[in-house]
DNA sequence: AGATTTGCTTGCGTTTTGCAAGTGCAAATA
DNA sequence: TATTTGCACTTGCAAAACGCAAGCAAATCT
C-alpha cells in the first residue's frame, strides 16, 4: 500500500499528489492515445522507465482508481491495464498538455495529426475518445 | 544552469520534462490565482515548499521562459515573479485540473467559486483571464 | 549604526530514482 | 514430460533528488 500523503486542500496539489511525477501521465497517454496495455507494453515506450519504477507508478494509479487491472484474453500470464472513467477523465487536461506542446514544441507527425482534428472540434473529439475508451470497461 | 533532458519527442513527454514534477504547477498556480508574486510568498503557501526546491523550481521555470523575474515597485530587495504568454498558456491546462478535481476531490470554497464561473462559460474565463494575467507583461 | 527583511545558497541526512539482476508462474517448445 | 521462453513483477544497490535547518549578502527599516 503505497501512502498518499496530501499536501494541502487545494484541487491542483490534491491531483498532483496522484499524478503530478515524471511518469504517471505517460502511462495514462499510453492508455490513451498508443492503446498499450500490458505492462511489457510500457516498458516498450520511447521513454524507457523503469521496471521497479513502472510497477509502483501502475499500484499509485490503481489504488487512487485511475487504472484497472483485467484478465488478458489471450493469456492468464498478462495483465491488460485499463482507464477507469476517473482515468478517461483526465483526457480533456491531456488535450490541453498537447495543444499547449503543439505551440512551444515541435510534435511528430502522427501526434499532430491527432491535434489537428481537436482543433476542429474539441468537444466532439473528446466525446468520440471518451466513449471509445469507455468500452468494455466494467469498473 | 539546470540542464533539461528530452526522454522522448513526445510533447506529452517534453512538456512533463519542464514542469512534471510535484511541485511546478503549484508555482504556476501561485502565478495565476492567488497572484503571489514574490520569492516569499511561494514559501507562505499552504504545501510549504522547501527554499532550495523553490529556488531550483523558479530557475527551471525560468530558463524554460515560463516565468520572468521583474523588479519589484515597493523596492529593490524584492523580486516580482510574473508568468510569460508561455506560462499564462497554461491556464486551460490549469483549468483542466480544477475540473477534474472538482469530479473527484472536494474544493475549497474559494476555488469552487472560481469552477462554478468556469462551467458557465469556460473560453470566456479563459479570455478574461488571460487578458488580466497578460497585463503589464514585457517579455 | 544595528536589526530585520528578502532572496537565495550550503550542508547533510533521508527518500526516491535508475539500472541490473533475480524470481515465480504461465505458456510454448522439444 | 521436461525444458525453455515470456511475462509481470521484486530485490539490491549506487546515484540523484528532496527536505530541513542554518547561513549569507544586499537592501531596507528603526
Amino acid at each position: 500500500m503505497l501512502d498518499l500523503k496530501k499536501r494541502s486542500e487545494c484541487p491542483i496539489s490534491s491531483s498532483l499528489d496522484i499524478w503530478g511525477d515524471k511518469w504517471s501521465l505517460l502511462i495514462v497517454r499510453d492508455l490513451m492515445f498508443a492503446k498499450q496495455c500490458t505492462y511489457g507494453d510500457f516498458l516498450k515506450s520511447d521513454e524507457k522507465i523503469a521496471t521497479n519504477i513502472l510497477a509502483s507508478r501502475l499500484q499509485m494509479l490503481e489504488e487512487n482508481g485511475i487504472i484497472t487491472k483485467q484478465d488478458h484474453p489471450d493469456s492468464k500470464a498478462k495483465v491488460l491495464y485499463k482507464l477507469t472513467q476517473k482515468g478517461v477523465d483526465l483526457l480533456p487536461l491531456m488535450i490541453e498538455i498537447n495543444l499547449w506542446a503543439d505551440k512551444y514544441f515541435t510534435l511528430p507527425a502522427e501526434r499532430k495529426e491527432m491535434i489537428e482534428e481537436v482543433k476542429k472540434d474539441k468537444e466532439d473529439f473528446i466525446r468520440g475518445k471518451t466513449a471509445e475508451l469507455l468500452e468494455h470497461i466494467d469498473n
